[in-house]
DNA sequence: GAATTATTTTGAACTTGTTCAAAATAATTC
DNA sequence: GAATTATTTTGAACAAGTTCAAAATAATTC
């Protein structure tokens, strides 16, 4: 749901409008990276005035979370054709985490304002706020989707909390990715690669009875402050 | 090392007139905020010109370094006594981390800036970059010395990622800390109980023998992964 | 102690994100 | 199709972070 909020947008010239003004914005911010360009040469460069553009975006930052909708859906997409074919949960998870760098990657310079910004208690891009909410959720069943369509057998108490874990941990990486300034994000890869081995080990470690006590613990810690955070509001 | 930049500050009276400038500066954040403060605010409350702040604080972000430096120290003082007395892991962790979070207490609200502006990779003040190296350093040697000086033996492959992997846990924390909204911040004092009794098991079960493969392989992942980040430079 | 050099201080100017009242245009009503 | 209402567009004005050349002050040299 990254559609036409339900404020401005009511005609189909504000939809163009709109698009124009995104897609310039993204376009640009490639090219030159997010800080050094302006909310003056988006607007002149989609040939509209300044205050039209705040007009569709509230705010520069804004233009953020209609790039991070924009390529949610783009890695969505991909990653349903490929857990269609895939039952092992390894190569499940080590698809849709690569298959998601991937579809950021041209954008990785500019990636980290996106991390600033989301890192802000007080923006409303912040993941863990109201805001953002259908997006990560979106991104969370994604995840359960890669351990239930698997052949692992997960317990079921681990199986409740599994998916927001292995979102959290695919933020981890992205987190990493964007401070990874090695050629081609060599490095990243390379985490990727190895930290999902290690994941799928631990899950199956975790799974072992006689985990159960340490398993359970940090999963009831784990399942409450996730509904702490979905309480948290400013 | 939070001292005085080797740039600007050579004179007595350039020391005071750079502390006045900081102390405003931190009163006014704690008592309006970080955004709702403005240089010239702090310019003017501190007595000095515009630009005389900008002459000891390249940026208004700087003026958060600072910060970041001083609690850092206040922090370590505190500790010090601490880790004399308590021979006990577990209440060596806890203690750590509770006074961390008492440390930042008064700055709750504005802290979040902090992260905000920490996360992204070009800035100076990200956890990473080098200009923040010292703290981070002193801060890793810390969560050395928590397990050193403890009673708990623990394997010496881990015993030299451990302090890395504490210190990364221990951010985290800060991150939940920071979005934390609720009376007195009191799911953040419960995720730390909890959280470091998890941690404290999780320590000795890695360090079962029957565990040292996977021990081994996530440690080394680890190590490299550390390099690399130090590696990283803009 | 005058001259020179280094450090600190100033404030005006600049940039850029943001706001907002008014104008232009499109849609709807009658 | 004129009047009314809703939506979109405009651009000037504002706020606050930042820069910088010039002035003031302090330290050093001779």
């Amino acid at each position: 749901m990254t559609k036409a909020r339900s404020g401005p947008v009511k005609t189909d010239k504000g939809q163009q409008t709109r698009a124009a003004i995104l897609e310039t914005a993204l376009d640009t911010f490639r090219e030159h990276g997010y800080e050094r360009t302006t909310m003056r040469t988006i607007a002149e460069r989609a040939g509209v005035a300044l205050g039209n553009a705040y007009y569709y975006f509230h705010s520069k930052e804004h233009l953020i979370q209609a790039f991070y909708g924009r390529t949610h859906e783009e890695h969505l997409a991909v990653c349903s054709s490929l857990l269609e074919k895939e039952r092992d949960l390894k190569p499940r998870l080590l698809g849709v985490i690569r298959t998601k760098v991937a579809t950021l990657e041209p954008y990785h310079q500019f990636a980290g304002k996106l991390f600033k910004t989301a890192a802000d208690p007080h923006s409303p891009l912040n993941p863990f706020s109201d805001e953002s909410d259908p997006v990560r959720k979106q991104s969370i069943d994604l995840f359960a989707e890669v351990v239930a369509g698997s052949k692992t057998k997960v317990p079921k108490d681990l199986m409740a909390e599994l998916p927001y874990m292995l979102w959290l941990y695919h933020m981890g990486i992205i987190l990493f990715w964007i401070h990874d300034s090695s050629a081609r994000q060599a490095r990243t890869h390379r985490l990727i690669d190895r930290s999902v081995d290690i994941m799928v080990k631990l899950i199956s470690i975790a799974s072992n009875p006689l985990m159960s006590p340490l398993r359970k613990s940090a999963i009831r810690l784990i399942a409450e402050l996730r509904e702490d955070v979905s309480a948290i509001a400013d």
